[in-house]
DNA sequence: AGCATAAACGAACAATTGTTCGAATGCTAC
DNA sequence: GTAGCATTCGAACAATTGTTCGTTTATGCT
């Protein structure tokens, strides 16, 4: 039985269409898609994707992509300086955009130049997508709207004031006046 | 003519549809989410959006997400440690999954764990992307398989010999054996 | 061989699909 | 007011939708 390697073929050419269209094929699509000449083969082939897990169906029966779909295999933990074992089996489920933004009608992205917050392990190019809220605290990495832009710098507090500080010696601490700190980072991320 | 606003707010309603559903609204979900009577209401409602750049059509008539409807502000960009204006008017487009991936098929995660990056701007508990292929060049950030377990580490070249250097001085150089340099790492991911 | 299961097929079903039309309603500017 | 435009409505169209059924072909196992 060699049904379990036709099927995660079968997810390549799902996973294709999806992101070619974006949008999972209809019966009729699937049925191109995968070389049948019946409707209700594919049909059938639906059913086997969603066992697998590649794939749901509303409750107009209408497909839509399962997380295994997107599925980005997790090779494991790199540990330390010095490497340590990893379980190349275990695949995790991540959908990066999902897991980044958290609430994406508060969310912005804001690119990062200079060496500010380097010591942070933000680097001069780096996207940072912050939270317009004003719910942070001390440690938070927030954005402040100074009079000279916008800046990003670690909120601290020193007995009942609040003040900003870079993640790099070179630079001083700031005193930010009431409703400067426009949210806090939420998460990184960087192109090679 | 307010209509600007009702697309926009239209605009709201369809991304939340299409983060509930995974999926595009038909027709006659487009009534119902906007609170329409009449499907033809339904698909006038969708030539707006279509017209603001929010959505698209196949040539079956399905509705399609277009880049739009995923925008996230790009505010501008934060220089230096002084901070320097950025043009908040300015939005540009980042589809973060898509940007950070290029290659699907050939893409892994890993989970640092450690400081043996961190000069390089990759703290443990960040998230890397890494491509399976032998096309890497000295500078490179590259995934090696040890007899210890997966390094993550820079690609040097001295003379006709590679050799591996962590960023980090507490960290020796590290002499790889052929085939042992898995990937190069493309983009990386943290979350706070 | 023979049996059992998995997969594909073609025909048919009612329901839903995107779309068009003409008529009504609302709104803004004169 | 009235003229013009944007929006909504309800009805109707042919086409496509997901699904079911009974039958046929392929595959694996003993």
């Amino acid at each position: 039985m060699e049904s379990k390697a036709v099927t995660e073929s079968r997810r390549g050419k799902l996973l294709s269409f999806y992101r070619k269209n974006r949008r999972m094929p209809n019966i009729t699509e699937m049925m191109d898609l995968f070389g049948l000449s019946s409707r209700s083969s594919a049909f059938y082939a639906s059913e086997r994707l969603i066992e697998e897990g590649y794939a749901n169906k509303d409750r107009t029966g209408k497909l839509v992509p399962a997380p295994g779909l997107f599925r980005v295999p997790l090779l494991g933990h790199i540990r330390a300086g010095f490497a340590a074992p990893a379980e190349e089996e275990l695949a995790d489920t991540v959908t990066i955009g999902d897991y980044l933004i958290d609430d994406p009608n508060a969310s912005y992205l804001l690119q990062v130049e200079g060496d500010s917050m380097q010591d942070a392990g933000i680097q001069s190019g780096d996207m940072v997508v912050f939270e317009r809220s004003q719910r942070f605290k001390p440690g938070d990495i927030v954005v402040a709207l100074t009079e000279d832009g916008y800046t990003l710098k670690y909120l601290r507090k020193k007995g009942q004031t609040f003040f900003l500080e870079a993640a790099n010696d070179r630079y001083p601490d700031i005193h930010p006046k009431e409703g400067e700190i426009l949210g806090r980072v939420t998460s990184t991320f960087r192109k090679y």
